[in-house]
DNA sequence: CCTCTTCCCATGAATTCCCATGAAATGGCA
DNA sequence: TGCCATTTCATGGGAATTCATGGGAAGAGG
């Protein structure tokens, strides 16, 4: 898996009383340099109380591979389960959002609420993919490295709402 | 890992009010040497209140080693915590950006705080990669060899900025 | 007929682009 | 080997564009 374009940077933006936020620019030209599509997918993150997002060329190519996964002979009885699994949250636990001419996005309620996302949300590259993030469940995490837990606070001054 | 373009070199250059920064020209020839963008990636130096920078090129090559790393440990639940670690300070933690006709970027200013950079960017070619720093940081710092001191002493008396 | 959603327009701030300049470096040519 | 002509660089300033965001109108569904 190499993919050319990676995501990257980081963003907090608003998410206005109808449920849109603005996806940052710079991961939009991320998605519309892998594929063509004005479009990016949301899910449950696996391990974080985030959400995780990416383009829907890169989706297709998940699912590939695990399809190439399942495929194998060698692969045991447990792993397999493990991918079905994986598939299966890949698909129906994930859902397709345009967005508009300006960028933005409208978020799901699903999604909002299994991110916890209130009226902000951090958006984090992450290579391959990108996360998207209540910054207060983000600066809880004990999981979270302070430095970037840094980065969340920067963004957060930037916007005049101290740490 | 034998990158065949390698970063050497001092310069000391001017950031302007909107902060931009000319990057240096023998920089971005060897940017243009390992790979076509005319853009450079920006991260907070790992153990010096400097910025590091690098190319798209070699951000995509440091991200598949850390891919491969992944693939062969087991997938323990602290193997993936770790890998979800460093994925976000290798991509949220930095930002990539285009430089201009005239080679000039805009430092970010989250970059430039961490960085502990003001009117002046020292950029120092090594190697694989190279360094902006703030030339006062430089000097007062300890870890650095008093030669290469002399080094910025040099480009600051050069601009009439005596040391 | 009412509600929820999507589309369109408006706006201020921030960012990017373009042109201009002088200094320095390079190259050519005598 | 010395001098002049070009080109490349770093840098400034202003104009034009993009970005994030708000609000309202038009449309779909119950």
């Amino acid at each position: 898996m190499a993919l050319e374009h990676l995501f990257q940077g980081s963003a907090l933006n608003a998410v206005d009383a109808k449920g849109r936020v603005s996806v940052p620019a710079f991961l939009r030209g991320v998605i519309e340099r892998r594929g063509d599509a004005r479009t990016i997918v949301l899910a449950k993150h696996d391990s974080f109380p985030a959400l995780s997002a990416y383009d829907p060329a890169y989706a297709a190519l998940m699912h590939a591979k695990l399809e190439r996964l399942l495929e194998k002979e060698e692969t045991s009885a447990t792993a397999q389960l493990e991918y079905q699994q994986r598939n299966l949250m890949a698909f129906a636990a994930s859902e397709e959002v345009p967005y508009d001419s300006s960028g933005r996005i409208v978020l799901p309620p699903m999604m909002r609420r299994k991110g916890g996302i209130e009226e902000l949300a951090l958006f984090l590259g992450t290579g391959e993919t990108f996360q998207i993030w209540n910054p207060s469940l983000f600066l809880k995490d004990d999981r979270v490295p302070e430095d970037m837990k840094d980065i969340a606070r920067y963004r957060l001054e930037e916007r005049g709402l101290g740490a």
